[in-house]
DNA sequence: TCTTGATGTCATTAAAATGTAATATTTCAC
DNA sequence: GTGAAATATTACATTTTAATGACATCAAGA
């Protein structure tokens, strides 16, 4: 996980809002909050949250004609869309499929349920589309194994060395600073000492240089930008 | 057929469903109802029928969007799904076909036609694609006679280890987080407590190990990646 | 009804990963 | 060269994550 995805959920009870935030950070998403279609609206154009948990009974212009709106236009289209109701009459349903929502939670519900549908959601739209191989002379990342090769073999790192890796090859012959190493890799929201940063760099370098067997030094690969921070380039220093 | 295959009808008129209903049962098929649009599609997810019957014109134009979402997503994506409609006009079958619908029955249709055809597109793809026997080293998995075996030996193992090592084997060298690994073996919409998968997949080593009599170790092709889920990968960790 | 096997959950154990602080080393300005 | 600043490395306590065994429940079959 790069960076948690981001939740908007659009109800106007407060005790609602409150009681899904609760649930969804403690599931590891991070969440904004809206209270009107409107807001929803702008909050949506505004920040591209990652999916929209919309409830159905709004003031002031129903959620449904906000989904309605927001699959039609193009710039929206693609956000997933969990429709939040009360109601179970069959009426609703079908409209709701009808506009293009992604999922129907019908209240009440269980966090965990809720929880569960969104990622379902987020793995259908998003997981689907794998990355392809990165691959630099012999290291290879593979985001679809989860796996790291240098010259075929596997390389062993931690989670934390793999998802540093991911950036970096993916952001090449690019000075980052520890902090926005640390946003990007450890997402925001996260507090950590500078250094912690530098001590995994030396691992995932650690674990580059013991898994080459013909001597080239992969680990040259990840440079030091005294002053500045580190880069991954394919040119030497 | 070792059971007879169970056919889910997509109507709102509750005629049309006892009429095909009948018609199914008289022909041996087990068969469900679906009212909606959203009926159709938890119950697809959750109990994954042969095939589908489906109206064209279900309340809202959804059937279309139904045909199409189904065959989007891979969970649903091999189901076969036969188009029900009243309309001759050539522009519905044409989209229809466009969409990966299997086949076309048009209203008015005699009981006698619509079980051919369902025959017929059973018979095409079932026989073919999903009953072919999946080997790794001496390890073989034959969906028609639903048994595993190692070096010619039977592998003795709970449905469920089946069902996991199925999915593992039809998808091999990716990662699967465990609630990837649920939607796709228990079926979405069912919630268990995430170390459950984990148990499952310590079962299924277990059977593995205790089958091999050569000392190859059957139990590393699933491989854990920390952080991630779980991998069937014939490469070695 | 009784038995058996399968299933899901939990507690325990084992292993790996993580973050931090302390220490060592390198780099660069002077 | 020397010293200050920056980075690298090491060691370690803590936290996280996965494997395993035990157990209660449930469903199917005898």
């Amino acid at each position: 996980m790069t960076k948690e995805p981001t939740i908007l959920i659009v109800d106007d009870e407060a005790a609602i809002r409150d009681m899904i935030g609760i649930a969804l950070d403690t599931a590891g998403f991070s969440s904004q909050t809206a209270e009107t279609a409107l807001d929803a609206h702008v909050s949506i154009v505004d920040s591209r949250p990652d999916l929209v948990l919309l409830d159905w009974m709004l003031p002031g212009g129903s959620g449904i004609d906000l989904a309605r709106r927001l699959k039609r236009e193009e710039l929206t289209a693609d956000i997933p869309i969990i429709m939040l109701t009360a109601k179970t009459s069959e009426d609703n349903k079908v409209q709701g499929l009808d506009v293009g929502v992604d999922d129907y939670v019908t209240k009440p519900f269980s966090p965990r349920e809720l929880v569960a549908r969104i990622k379902a959601v987020l793995r259908r739209t998003t997981g689907n589309l794998r990355d392809k191989p990165i691959r630099v002379f012999d290291l290879e990342l593979d985001p679809a194994s989860h796996r790291v090769t240098i010259e075929d073999h596997a390389v062993d790192m931690g989670p934390t060395e793999y998802r540093l890796l991911h950036f970096f090859m993916t952001h090449p012959e690019k000075v980052f600073s520890r902090d926005h190493i640390q946003d990007q890799v450890w997402g925001a929201n996260v507090y950590l000492e500078e250094r912690t940063v530098d001590v995994h760099i030396g691992r995932l370098r650690k674990a580059l240089t013991s898994a080459s067997k013909t001597g080239i030094n992969y680990a040259g690969l990840i440079q030091t930008v005294r002053g500045a921070g580190y880069r991954f380039s394919t040119r030497p220093e």
